[in-house]
DNA sequence: TTTCATTTGTCCGTATGTATT
DNA sequence: AAATACATACGGACAAATGAA
């Protein structure tokens, strides 16, 4: 198993395993604020998990504040002085 | 009672008389590695006990070494090359 | 204007995981 | 052991929004 992949066994939720793997991208600061966040077509190519399971990871993202999203276009990057708390 | 019935009256219970009639079917051949068990439902109506039966006796095969399962996706045999030697 | 591709939104069906009563 | 409820996950289909051709 790579480094990068989920893990089924794990216990916790793939969706929020996967929601800490983009967090981390995030504050890291590869995913830069205002820029796109990966489709999620691209994201479950990427780790592979259903896009069912991409969309609750997201949701889990906008759940903490860390992105926004636009119907039609994508999720963004929330910049950290709009973040609501942390 | 037909003869492929369980027997409530056995005193062994309903989960492992279960699971030893999916061992059989899966040593035989019936069931081949890789292919999917019957789902849960399908089990649950093809002899008829409760979902909870059906769940304890796919555990007690996944013990056995003679299945393995995928949540969202089904429990499948496990091919006698992977399978621990008990 | 229409057409098209891309992306997110919604709904459906099926299956397993966990918990409660 | 049974019955029920809800969460998590996979897969497919179609609708709605966006933007570009």
């Amino acid at each position: 198993m790579h480094d990068d992949d989920l893990d089924p066994e794990h216990g916790r939720p793939l969706s929020q395993q996967l929601a800490d793997r983009l967090e981390a991208r995030i504050l890291s600061g590869e995913l830069a604020p205002h820029r796109p966040v990966p489709s999620e077509t691209q994201l479950a190519q990427a780790y592979p998990v259903s896009r069912d399971t991409i969309r609750r990871a997201v949701r889990e993202l906008r759940a903490r504040g860390l992105v926004y999203t636009v119907q039609g276009k994508g999720s963004y990057v929330t910049p950290p002085e709009d973040r609501p708390q942390a």
